[in-house]
DNA sequence: GCGACAG
DNA sequence: ATCTTGTCGC
């Protein structure tokens, strides 16, 4: 069996033109955040799929939810989603207190097609939703100098249109880049994730999805307390 | 043809 | 992404 790229790529680009990139007008600041990772497991045969659901502004736990499914395509750069977006769409059934933000693990828009796995997520659940990737995918940038919270803006190939930010979130570490999904203006994608970092080079979202997804016993542990205060 | 390439 | 120990630097 061979794979339809060049369907995928025109539903790519039939779902991109329905991405709205301003921000949301049912909430001012979220009570609720979310954050995704996609693990996998049995060689990739497997894929598990972490949500997590943090309060605003404390970014404190609330609630996480994991779902299996059988992995049904491999990894194409530029087609992510139609890999990874089953399993989350399974995990986000689960959730009992849905978050009115997500940060997605991926790009937004900031894709060839402007439609990354946050943006393609974030029109399939009809939420605001915000990638955040630990590696560029597409774009270009200036060097960013290395001190907390340097950024610069990440522009199309034209060089013209900014398709998303460049974040230096820790002294250190290489950048994030930010790019809206659907739902939410570049600028408070931006600050959303400012807002949601805490010492590490993940926001806290991301960073508990992380735990949840790739079962580390370090941070695994962390959630075990989670359990206990509850 | 060559380089780039989320997870 | 995943497989994996020690190691370098703050």
């Amino acid at each position: 069996m061979s794979i339809n790229l060049a369907q995928l790529k025109q539903q790519q680009i039939e779902y991109a033109n329905r991405i709205i990139l301003r921000d949301d007008n049912h909430f001012s600041t979220p009570t609720l955040i979310g954050g995704t990772d996609v693990g996998f497991e049995e060689g990739g045969q497997i894929t598990r799929a972490a949500i997590v659901v943090l309060s605003f502004p404390n970014l404190t736990l609330v609630e996480y939810q994991i779902a299996k499914m059988p992995t049904t395509l491999p990894y194409i750069p530029g087609y992510l989603s139609f890999r990874e977006y089953p399993a989350l769409l399974a995990a986000w059934q689960k959730i009992e207190h849905k978050p009115q933000l997500l940060l997605v693990d991926g790009q937004g828009v900031a894709h060839p097609r402007k439609l990354g796995i946050a943006s393609h997520l974030g029109l399939l659940l009809d939420i605001p939703t915000i990638g955040v990737a630990k590696k560029k995918l597409y774009g270009q940038y200036q060097p960013l100098p290395d001190e907390r919270l340097a950024q610069e803006p990440l522009f199309d190939k034209t060089g013209i249109e900014q398709i998303g930010s460049v974040l230096r979130s820790k002294v250190k570490c290489n950048p994030l880049f930010i790019s809206a999904g659907h739902r939410v203006s570049q600028l408070s994608a931006l600050n959303w994730v400012k807002a949601c970092l805490k010492g590490y080079r993940l926001p806290e979202p991301t960073r508990f999805a992380d735990a949840v997804a790739s079962n580390k016993p370090l941070l695994q542990k962390l959630l075990h307390n989670f359990k206990n205060n509850n």
